[in-house]
DNA sequence: AGGCCTTCGAGTCTT
DNA sequence: TCGAAGGCCT
């Protein structure tokens, strides 16, 4: 099926046909499909190897391209272990890693400032904000997370304010919103992360002797995660891919779970159409998980029809079967878990004790952490949750990153007002605010508005502005650390935190931030994103001409010059190198660091379904299994949503290896309001030779097509339990003593006639779950609703 | 300027 | 129900 491939180059041995074939494709465009677990990034990497190791190019020839950092950086990791190259010095990085190194060596056609900084999410709404409160913009009518919203999706589709359509009033304020943002941030010298991206595609577009380089250059562009890749990130690499080279898109359409932030797997079909893509090749051998894993995660992915089409197999044999688990509330449930956790963990019998580290308990949403946290605190099993704030995006630490912001460009507004009153300084909204209206009068930006006030709050002001402007004196010709250091000191955050009783653990992080800078210096190098690269090995010799539109007056105006006959590589363009604080700025931006540092003790690992995607544990827990929640009551409205959720469904089970428990409950509290809830569809889904229930399968009239809110949960009692870990609840045996018994008859004063489905619960507890012709099933607590039995 | 109270919203995430 | 965020009061 595939030809041998005539190479003995060691880096092809130990990869299975479909892998080898991939690796040692010839020079075209391929898209590989590859499955969960089927040794993706190895496939990407050993491509990149042997196309190095058979000397077919060399280490400038390559782009490759993901989407995260960590990828990013194991892709690297493992190139290095495979060959002695500098990888350093390699196009390989995140879309936006990539994009501010191509921005800054190319600042000026990109008509921005060389030490331009970056704005992330947080930033963003603020300048959104802030420039809606100057323009009297009614937030009621547009709320400022929507029109960050409409700007990021405007952008992420490569429209600019003027090329959006405009259908109707709104839309047109919208639009002069966006223009508004657009011209706020040139004034300011920062971008966002969906500007980086746009930013480096027009460059690109616009710029004929840039492009050709470019695709000169690069003869092969790798993507990871193909099926995540957005409209604009698309029209990017395309923008690389000249005639004489070769894109190699790895992705895999089933684990496209990102279309609700702009992914659109039809990137991968319009990839094979657009390009003629000729090889395709599946990598279906999955050398992660038993087969009974693997025979649920393939019949269940069956049910969705817009496919590539794929089935994983296993060499593994079955394995244990897939654990589904009912419980009769939340809280049991985390119980349940827990019990099940500590036996797992313990090991015994013939099985043996699995590390914390290796069972991770996945979810749909954030807030369902909640009470398995609590009922693994209060069982002392250590744990870890993924998600929350992360290290560059906490309070004390964007002020910290103000602070050096205004030192490198004082202009920057953002930063200003984050801190103008931050220690306080007698600074209040008032000030700020006439501040803002003279700066909007002269054009300038608040720091060079100081000047103009007057009073005592504009003293108060221009203490400010000298505080800054003398710290950037002093920390002149500084190292990192040092200028760090003054900071602190200067700014007064760290006595602020230092005095403020709960501040330990800011202080903590401030000095943190300082070693973040010293290893940054040391160990990164400082320049991987964002000084520039050595020069070239293609380039030629004269000066790059610089095009009208780089002095920037309207980024939205295709740059139009005279094609530049001589011509210098764009890396050589930058002699000048971004200062360490403008290096370390951007790395800060760009890389939001860790969400939880202590890695030191063994922890269950606890996380959404999404964040797991690209992991992989021994031992899965796939909890609150319901319909509403998984999937998600939002995205069962149309069809398209529903497949989303079965492929993140399909992710959650591929995550493990050696063991998957699946759980869900009767009820759940959200949103403090007790839930009635039936169980996901997608059981209905697995094959019944792979899983085993651990309670009693309930019955199901009908299963999902009666819809949200008319399952059948079961009646509990009397069963005997598979599970190991005893019941934390325990099971109810005793007679009922309501006097009513399922299928009977019952009158209630408002809901009228209706039939008693399930029953469950004693005494006070007691419910029962009631079909009505009007009201459709309620569940009715007995000691509250008046239920009279009917003949 | 800082603390208290009301109000609102509640989905998944990376850069 | 619970948390954050914004407004209002002192």
């Amino acid at each position: 099926m595939f030809p041998e491939v005539a190479d003995s180059s060691p880096l092809l041995q130990n990869l299975n046909p479909e892998q080898r074939a991939a690796v040692a494709l010839p020079n075209e465009h391929a898209l590989i499909l590859a499955g969960a677990g089927s040794g993706k990034t190895r496939v990407l990497t050993t491509r990149i190897a042997w196309l190095l190791a058979t000397g077919q190019i060399g280490p400038g020839n390559v782009l490759a391209v993901t989407f995260t950092n960590k990828a990013a950086k194991e892709m690297m990791t493992r190139l290095g272990a495979m060959l002695p190259v500098n990888v350093r010095g390699m196009w390989i990085g995140t879309f936006h890693g990539l994009c501010n190194r191509f921005l800054r060596a190319h600042y000026k056609l990109a008509a921005l400032p060389q030490a331009f900084q970056i704005l992330d999410t947080q930033d963003q709404l603020s300048a959104v904000k802030r420039l809606m409160k100057q323009h009297n913009v009614d937030e009621e009518r547009f709320p400022a997370k929507e029109l960050q919203w409409f700007i990021a999706g405007c952008k992420e589709d490569g429209l600019r304010p003027n090329m959006v359509e405009v259908k109707s009033e709104e839309d047109r304020r919208k639009v002069e919103i966006y223009q508004l943002y657009e011209e706020q941030c040139q004034r300011e010298g920062v971008v966002d992360f969906a500007e980086l991206m746009l930013r480096a595609y027009e460059v690109l577009r616009d710029n004929d002797p840039i492009r050709e380089h470019y695709q000169r250059r690069f003869h092969h562009i790798l993507i990871d995660e193909f099926q995540d890749t957005n409209k604009l990130q698309y029209a990017w690499i395309k923008m690389f891919a000249g005639p004489g080279n070769s894109v190699f898109a790895v992705g895999d359409d089933d684990q496209s779970i990102y279309a609700f932030r702009g992914a659109r797997v039809g990137n991968m079909a319009d990839f094979v159409r657009e390009f003629s893509v000729r090889h395709q090749i599946k990598l279906e051998q999955n050398y992660r998980s038993y087969s009974n894993i693997l025979d649920s995660a393939n019949q269940l992915i069956s049910n969705n029809k817009t496919r590539l089409g794929k089935n994983l197999r296993t060499d593994q044999g079955a394995g244990e079967p897939v654990r589904i688990y009912e419980a009769p509330t939340d809280m049991a449930e985390a119980q349940w878990m827990v019990e099940e956790i500590r036996h797992v963990v313990r090991g015994g019998g013939p099985d043996e004790g699995v590390s914390r580290n290796e069972v991770a308990v996945l979810y749909r949403s954030n807030a369902q952490s909640r009470v398995i946290e609590t009922a693994l605190f209060n069982a002392a099993v250590p744990y870890r949750v993924y998600g929350g704030l992360r290290f560059f995006e906490r309070a004390e630490i964007k002020h910290a990153l103000s602070y050096l912001r205004l030192l490198e460009n004082p202009n920057d507004d953002t930063s200003f007002i984050r801190v103008v009153n931050f220690p306080a300084r007698g600074i209040g909204a008032r000030s700020v605010e006439q501040l803002q209206d003279a700066a909007r009068t002269v054009g300038c930006s608040l720091h060079d508005a100081v000047t103009a006030t007057t009073g005592k709050a504009g003293a108060n002001l221009a203490a400010f502005v000298a505080k800054i402007d003398t710290m950037r004196a002093q920390t002149e010709g500084l190292t990192l650390r040092e200028i760090m250091e003054v900071m602190l000191q200067q700014s007064g955050l760290l006595d602020h935190y230092k005095a403020e009783r709960d501040g330990a653990d800011r202080v903590e992080n401030l000095e943190e931030l300082v070693n973040a800078a010293e290893s940054f210096v040391t160990q990164e190098g400082f320049g991987r994103d964002a000084v520039a690269l050595p020069v070239d090995e293609l380039g030629g010799g004269a000066i790059l001409r610089q095009s009208p539109a780089s002095q920037g007056l309207d980024p939205s105006l295709p740059e139009v010059h005279e094609p530049a006959p001589d011509y210098v590589p764009p890396d050589a363009e930058t002699g000048e190198t971004l200062s360490p604080l403008a290096a370390f700025l951007t790395h800060a931006a760009l890389e939001s660091g860790d969400n939880q540092a202590n890695a030191g003790q063994e922890a269950v690992q606890l996380m959404t379904v999404h964040s797991a995607k690209g992991l992989e544990f021994d031992c899965v827990f796939v909890t609150g299994l319901e319909e509403g929640l998984f999937p998600s009551e939002r995205s069962m409205s149309d069809y398209e949503g529903l497949e989303e959720e079965r492929r993140l469904m399909y992710v959650a089970i591929t995550r493990a290896r050696k063991r998957l428990y699946l759980s869900y409950s009767q009820t759940r509290l959200l949103h403090g309001q007790t839930r009635y809830n039936v169980k996901s569809r997608f059981f209905e889904e697995l094959p019944e030779h792979a899983v085993k229930w651990l309670t009693p399968k309930n019955q199901n009239f009908g299963g999902s097509a009666f819809g949200y809110g008319m399952g059948y949960p079961s009646t509990r009692g009397g069963y005997q339990r598979e599970s190991i870990a005893s019941p934390p609840v325990p099971v109810q045996k005793a007679e009922p003593t309501h006097g009513l018994r399922q299928g009977m008859k019952v009158f209630h004063t408002k809901f009228g006639e209706g039939t008693v489905l399930t029953l469950e619960g004693q005494g006070l507890d007691a419910r029962a779950h009631i079909q009505f012709p009007r009201h459709g099933a309620k569940w009715l607590a007995l000691s509250v609703a008046k239920l009279t039995p009917v003949n």
